[in-house]
DNA sequence: CGAGATTAGTTCACCGTCTAACTATCCGCC
DNA sequence: GGCGGATAGTTAGACGGTGAACTAATCTCG
């Protein structure tokens, strides 16, 4: 059973027949995972409504999920969302806007901020936590918890030499 | 042997350890796409320099892998890319600019407009497309080329799983 | 102790994208 | 033939991100 991807490496392919640097599962399989990632973006998308963005999300689900409960600074945040400190500081704006968080100095260095989310906050992700978690395992449909393992097992030898 | 990923989703799993609806086996894979995704973000990101960007390149590319010879109208380019007409406008404009390629009104239907790569654009694509295929086989190099081959077996019925 | 280096957060200017209008051209149908 | 609706590309305005400059607070060490 072919996939799409399968027709576009297969051009691919042929055009590069002669070309031995064309490394045709490698293309494959990274042009899958985009689609994949791509399917899931689309997806969340369209569960956020009403002003609430996938990045109001993710800011506060890292919030939620800081190893030390629910309290971080700005920095820590820009980090685990991987974005700069600058768009952090944007985002915050946002999210306090809306009552979702407060912003409180940090007494013993006043430099920090310490960032926390509200009872709406805390709502709110719980909201849309659960939503995205259904996505997440809707993409995946696919697979038996075998394969997951499997798929798990490939991934993680992949991660493993990029991370030495 | 455990990755980073290990690490984090068995933080998650004890958060959840009473939530049926967690599955730790799909956040991982997901995630760990994720980190191999932005591996090759930044890496891409290092091979680009002297004003020429991804964009650039992308655009470039989807136009010299067009199914019909080197010769597309934006919309279809914009498409190819996955961004809006408005975006490919832009960024015709820049490679125009560049030198890269040439924008001539079709004929037959004078709302559409031919892009084309000039000699400079070919050789550009020329000299970063191997670079890229280099990128992107050192971000699976953790895998045989046997696995390689079961890594898109299972990515396969992922996606035969999302076309339906 | 105090001057210089470092760090946290914010502000600023710029960039690329998006959505939504807008212009020009083509097609279908009476 | 010509009018209404579709289609191609561009333009305008807003948004969110980046990197660099800036402010305030803290640390380091002579």
């Amino acid at each position: 059973m072919e996939d799409s991807v399968d027709q576009h490496v297969a051009r691919w392919a042929t055009f590069w027949k002669d070309e031995p640097a064309f490394a045709p599962e490698v293309e494959g399989a990274l042009v899958r995972m985009k689609h994949i990632q791509r399917w899931i973006d689309r997806a969340d998308l369209s569960i956020f409504t009403e002003g609430f963005t996938p990045q109001d999300f993710k800011t506060l689900h890292v919030l939620m999920v800081q190893p030390w409960p629910t309290e971080a600074t700005p920095a820590q945040l820009a980090e685990a969302a991987n974005v700069t400190r600058a768009a952090m500081t944007s985002r915050l704006d946002r999210l306090a806007e809306a009552g979702l968080i407060t912003r409180q100095m940090d007494g013993a260095d006043r430099r920090r901020i310490l960032v926390r989310p509200t009872q709406e906050g805390r709502k709110m992700w719980n909201k849309y936590i659960f939503k995205g978690m259904a996505v997440d395992q809707r993409a995946l449909r696919g697979l038996s918890v075998e394969e997951l393992g499997q798929l798990n097992g490939l991934l993680r030898k992949v991660l493993l030499a990029l991370e030495e």
